[in-house]
DNA sequence: TCTGGGGTCCTATAGCCT
DNA sequence: TCTGAGGCTATAGGACCC
């Protein structure tokens, strides 16, 4: 979906249409929180998602900055996904607003079905949004992206050496800033360039693993399958203080509510857990967690909770606290086994 | 000075077992 | 009893995605 959250709020209120809108946070430009979406508007100011509201407020003081409303972005979400399934059950969720769908085994023109896709999702919500056709998701990912608002494109094998290797490596799906910069430090700079590179160079600098994936997806090869049903690994609360805090009991107390809420997911979701891990995040930004697995599967807040404080207790406080958070995994569904 | 919250996956290390 | 290889699990950290 383009700038998915900022349409759903534009349509709702037809007064921010053709207006720099940001979403994010509590909606609160000078408090803490990062931008979820900006509409087309406020990106012309330079602003973009994970950036601090702060400075988005800075690039852009008369955006309108509005709070996260997951509420309502679902239930769009969740229209939108029915109408996909209109066209296919071979779909694979992406998070909120993006999914992947399998039309290989359909007997119409992609680009036929992708049109009409776009069209049933216009009726329905007044939403646009950006396909891409290509032989695998890899490929569909990028090519969604190569024109966007409202677009539809299409890409071949035949196209990767012109329209993919042409691209800076950043656009390479699962390359992020720090690989980018590793890239970088050696000459590297477009996609294409990284094709270019032996296996062997590539295994030097990155794992098995992660070398063996850059060398084929720069190649635009992908054999992925698309998942249809996927169960969740971990269930997780964090929160980050509006002001860094020193104050022990201001952190327990916290530590006590995100655990009620991860247990209420728990619950709510029919799962059970063995490993709590507490994640303390100081005021200079460095991040730790300790974890603690348990003898048996959990959902018992009493458990988690004592369980949480052990983990805590392991964690010299001698700086203050900006985030803390709770994570409950190795789960199982409940009357699963 | 700034850097959210919900996740997944990978890597390294250490301990334990065969 | 000692030594080593491998497998498995727990733990911690980090990169990346939406």
């Amino acid at each position: 979906m383009d700038a998915f959250f900022a349409a759903v709020e534009q349509k709702r209120n037809p007064a921010l249409i053709g207006k720099p809108v940001v979403i994010g946070g509590a909606g609160d430009p000078l408090k803490r929180g990062v931008v979820s979406t900006a509409s087309y508007e406020a990106r012309r100011f330079g602003i973009h998602s994970a950036m601090p509201l702060r400075t988005a407020h800075r690039l852009c003081a008369q955006a309108i900055f509005l709070p996260v409303d997951y509420e309502e972005y679902s239930r769009v979400s969740e229209k939108i996904k029915e109408i996909l399934r209109e066209f296919t059950d071979v779909l694979e969720d992406v998070g909120i607003d993006e999914a992947f769908l399998d039309l290989s085994k359909i007997d119409q023109p992609s680009e036929e079905i992708a049109g009409a896709i776009k069209k049933r999702i216009k009726e329905e919500t007044d939403l646009t949004c950006s396909i891409g056709i290509a032989p695998n998701k890899l490929l569909a990912k990028m090519a969604s992206d190569m024109q966007k608002p409202d677009g539809l494109t299409i890409l071949t094998e035949e196209d990767i050496k012109s329209k993919i290797w042409p691209l800076p490596v950043r656009k390479l799906w699962g390359v992020g800033p720090k690989t980018e910069a590793h890239l970088k430090s050696l000459g590297i700079e477009t996609i294409g360039a990284l094709a270019s590179m032996s296996p062997d160079h590539l295994a030097e600098h990155f794992g098995t693993s992660y070398s063996e994936y850059l060398y084929e997806a720069s190649r635009g090869i992908d054999e992925s399958p698309l998942i249809t049903h996927w169960e969740p690994k971990s269930i997780s609360r964090e929160t980050t203080f509006e002001e860094d805090v020193s104050d022990r009991q201001v952190i327990a107390s916290t530590l006590i509510d995100l655990t009620k809420d991860v247990v209420e997911s728990l619950k709510l979701d029919g799962y059970k857990g063995r490993t709590v891990t507490v994640k303390v995040r100081f005021s200079n930004f460095q991040t730790l967690t300790r974890s603690k697995t348990l003898h048996d599967l959990t959902d018992s807040e009493e458990e988690i909770r004592k369980g949480a404080f052990e983990c805590l207790n392991r964690v010299e406080l001698k700086r203050k606290v900006r985030l803390i958070g709770v994570r409950m995994s190795h789960l199982e569904k409940i009357g699963d086994e």
